[in-house]
DNA sequence: TTGTACGCGTTATCAA
DNA sequence: TTGATAACGCGTACAA
């Protein structure tokens, strides 16, 4: 007796077994004050031994509140890597929409930790429930989390960490991991080459020593060759371009640099490898070199189509997005308890196994 | 007017604007019949045309009725393939209890095809409102799905599809895609090993030609050397091995056919890897030839990370179920328009992008 | 500080 | 063949 049969623990039984009326356990589940201590502590003793669930139906439907997250994300052009995770997070959004639920998001981006920092607290000036960010600088991270957790707004980390700092959740990717699997793929296909093997790291990228998922690629990409000893066959040299925005700039750096040697394999760490298989296209060497990358952007997908580039790896750049949004929703709404990383699977794409629906766009 | 805003079109909107009671919308939308027709049209036309969507919430939150779905699989053993789409339909069927859907399921297994007829006329006998199988043979299943036809019973297909069935969905994989993404890995790994190529096709199965996932593999994997012209470069064997019960018999099976002469690489193309990998590693041959496979059992997963598995293929096999479920629901609860084909994706596992948690299983 | 009562959109029962 | 109405579990305004 008590509650109803289907074992549905409701907000009624935890009133009826605390002697007192719904409001009142209402008000204790929300915690919304004006509770005395001791008839409080009693009702959340009942709620954990009862094991209490809210029903999320009943609840969606009932409430009239809408959910505001802050989404604070890197500025990105159409084609580029931060349009997937932004993907994802409008994908989330619209679906809890079709579910009833009313979420407002207030989507600001950076690109600058200036405008990183600046950007996280006029967020705070709005009346937010949780944000989604992704840190750019361990500086301004650190001190705009502390104005977050001060104010008692919940935030979760995508793409990349930043050790030591208190968010309901980091959403992301190993890097290194990402670094020891290029590797693993590289050394498979070229070891049975004759003779000493040249691999290429280049990194694409203006401030490559700020971007630490990089910086742990090559890394990792590194520590694999180094665990298996294999430095007597294998010679790196790692290329930084720092000035890649114009192609035809490019194809003539990549042309020096191919005057002095063809390698065996080439390492794209960021997520331009399409601009690489450019160059090599126009060198007609798009059949040389081994080429690996990251991302599904679309140039890169249009690489591995045309095979001038050979394999993508890629993060569920899109699902971290998604996950983020779901992630709040299950913290704020549903009470859930959330784990602390979430890491996405480290996926490997070539011609063969890269998803038609992808394919066709191009 | 007419309606609130935030426009969401209720039941009770749609009743205003035809002029009668919401209980009669209802029973058009439930189609319980007890409606005259005008009123049953003039009640359609406007839900087509105001673009109803019920409200999930309130639906589930009043609907008393449970959903009972059949589950139809192959038999299996604890580490066995179809452990994994079963414990995806059982993820599934847990999560949507707990968001307050009350599901129940009839598991029906079958190890023939006899039993796979008898076991889906068992189902028909329940009541049911959906089927989730996997068609065993192409004859038994054209009978059966008549009769799940005649008696208006939806059904989805997993892992494999039977062409020309009118489900309301096939789940699966493409193996002849497999087969193809196999060969690539194959073919760039071994591509520098200097002169003719030998590459061993295992088939580890008791009725290879009635299973036409492994028919498919081998296929497309074979297209994959013949599209490019490597006939030359490369000799392949096909070994059908339908007697694998005993490890012992089978290491001396292999041990008799590595006699004739070590292959750069094995493609088994079931889901037992690593009987011919543990076969390997008793010659000391686990270092030696490529060897690839397919799917994430905890057998071929310790067998990747000990390294005597190269790569693993895997189509998704847990997700399968969880999505069939899913569907289901999609389906019969939001009515909503199903897609004929969910093709899943095709992942490429090695030891280092292999996700932790399943790593630490072993 | 506490309790009551209405509303959320739908299902389902019962009376007309 | 119809329409009115009581649940479903929760949020919340308002009365006590």
């Amino acid at each position: 007796m008590g509650h109803k049969d289907g074992n549905q623990i409701r907000i009624k039984d935890i009133a009826t077994k605390a002697g007192c009326s719904i409001g009142t356990v209402d008000r204790v589940i929300h915690n919304r004050g004006k509770v005395s201590e001791p008839v409080k502590k009693r009702i959340l003793e009942i709620i954990r031994e009862l094991d209490y669930k809210p029903n999320v139906n009943a609840r969606v439907l009932a409430s009239k509140r809408p959910l505001t997250l802050g989404i604070l994300l890197p500025s990105f052009r159409k084609g580029e890597y931060w349009e997937l995770p932004n993907l994802g997070i409008k994908e989330a959004i619209e679906r809890y929409d079709e579910q009833g639920y009313k979420i407002n998001a207030i989507h600001l981006t950076y690109n600058s930790p200036e405008m990183f920092y600046k950007a996280g607290m006029k967020l705070l000036a709005n009346d937010i429930d949780g944000i989604i960010m992704n840190p750019a600088t361990f500086k301004e991270s650190v001190t705009l989390v502390r104005s977050f957790f001060q104010n008692n707004k919940p935030f979760i980390l995508i793409d990349s960490d930043i050790n030591g700092i208190p968010s309901l959740s980091f959403i992301g990717k190993d890097p290194v991991q990402s670094g020891l699997t290029v590797a693993k793929l590289s050394h498979q296909i070229t070891k049975h080459i004759p003779g000493k093997k040249n691999i290429w790291i280049i990194n694409l990228s203006k401030r490559k020593n700020q971007i630490y998922a990089l910086l742990a690629r090559e890394s990792g990409f590194m520590k694999y060759f180094s665990d298996k000893q294999l430095q007597n066959d294998y010679s790196m040299i790692t290329f930084d371009i720092e000035d890649h925005s114009s192609q035809k700039m490019l194809d003539e750096h990549i042309e020096k640099l191919l005057s002095q040697g063809i390698p065996n394999a080439i390492y794209v760490t960021g997520s331009r490898v399409y601009k690489i298989a450019n160059s090599l296209k126009k060198l007609n060497l798009d059949q040389g070199p081994l080429l690996i990358g990251h991302d599904l952007i679309e140039e890169n997908i249009a690489g591995v189509k045309d095979e001038s580039i050979d394999f993508l790896i890629e993060e569920e750049a899109k699902r971290q997005g998604y996950l983020a949004v779901e992630t709040m929703i299950r913290s704020i709404v549903y009470k859930e308890k959330i784990e602390k990383k979430q890491m996405m699977n480290l996926l490997i794409y070539t011609k063969e196994n890269m998803p038609s629906y992808l394919l066709k766009q191009g």
